[in-house]
DNA sequence: GTCTATAATCCGATAGAC
DNA sequence: GTCTATCGGATTATAGAC
């Protein structure tokens, strides 16, 4: 990771800054005082360039949001449902610990998800509704049952939900929830076993179905 | 429920008026003054009776985890590990859907878990992490590792994970995360097959170990 | 014990000089 | 474009009357 901050104009460097302490800290935790004097401009000049906080903040979600796509995209949707299944996990794990600009996106998701502001529903339909609506068609084919039912919902949920705990152990410095340490290899191991534990999980759920129908 | 409010003292109206109200909206986003409104007392009641506004907190933790350990207590950890678990799972999403006071202390929990205060720590190591190495001892006995193994470990964050996420879903009201409504029939097949996801995740695991010694 | 009034901070936003 | 100075609002905590 190059530092090209010297490189970037104001503007650009506010964005940068609100990222990552925004990524770092939430939204109502970071002042605009803490943005400007990390970025090295005055405290007048988010509202100058931005207009306000809430219209940052917009900006750093559609930021991050086209840096996460570059840097972790999701796979193909027409690939073997197992295949895309462990593939999206290994893509959000790698997401999650990944500490370079690439890893703003799920900070910021998580933070927002946590910590709501008066954006979350604008934020959900435009960024993330897609993706799991993606995730829920693919655990249905596994599971054998339409993406609209409330099987197909929950197991989803599911494994979206450990994936999201693992993001918030990562995101939450604070207190005994990031004190964990992964090393390199830790995290391979960790996208093996999380593979290994959904899909585990959905073929119980599978088996248990045929045999209420029995 | 019985609405007793009007029975109670002071101390006793502002103990449960924290209790609720940051359960409902976090320790920061709640003021001293909604406290005492809501407890139909004065401003300054707070400082009188607790000291400070940290220490109204403390106390909240202490009457939540009471309340919890009354309605909601944790299965005997002499049964068998299969029956264990299931009984954990249901037990926390039981209490998760608690609209009644015995839910106080998982609201508590998820709000100071995303969101840490300076007590995080110290709320962490009293009541929390006691049962987090009792989930961790069942889930290694079923999976025939050390409680210390990462395996027994990471498998046990899992299956937390999924119990916080939905935590999550129901404490967040704000935001698309809360827009879902359970009614009994659906909580009760989502604790089945919670418990079927868990089993049949920990199941994988175990024969993924099994193979990669053969 | 309860109340009013206020002190002491802190934050976002903006006016106006340069 | 950048800066200083300040306004207006919100919050915790407390002093002091009743």
């Amino acid at each position: 990771m190059e530092d090209t901050t010297h490189k970037m104009n104001t503007k650009q460097r506010l964005l940068k800054a609100a990222c990552e302490l925004i990524s770092m800290r939430g939204y109502e935790q970071t002042t605009v005082n803490d943005i400007c004097t990390a970025a090295g401009a005055n405290i007048a000049a988010v509202n100058y360039y931005f207009g306000s906080k809430e219209d940052l903040y917009k900006a750093a979600w559609a930021h991050a949001a086209s840096l996460i796509k570059e840097h972790h995209p999701l796979p193909d949707k027409n690939i073997d449902p197992l295949e895309w299944l462990n593939e999206f996990v290994r893509v959000r794990i790698e997401a999650v610990f990944d500490d370079t600009p690439g890893g703003w996106f799920p900070r910021l998701v998580v933070r927002e998800m946590t910590n709501p502001t008066e954006m979350a529903n604008a934020f959900y339909e435009t960024y993330l509704t897609p993706k799991m609506n993606l995730a829920r068609t693919q655990v249905a084919k596994l599971l054998g049952v339409p993406p609209s039912s409330f099987l197909a919902d929950t197991c989803t949920v599911n494994i979206n939900g450990m994936l999201v705990h693992l993001n918030c152990m990562r995101t939450f410095k604070k207190g005994p929830m990031g004190t964990r340490v992964f090393s390199e290899k830790m995290i391979n191991d960790l996208i093996t076993q999380m593979q290994t534990f959904a899909e585990g999980g959905i073929a119980a759920l599978k088996k248990a179905k045929k045999g209420a129908c029995a």
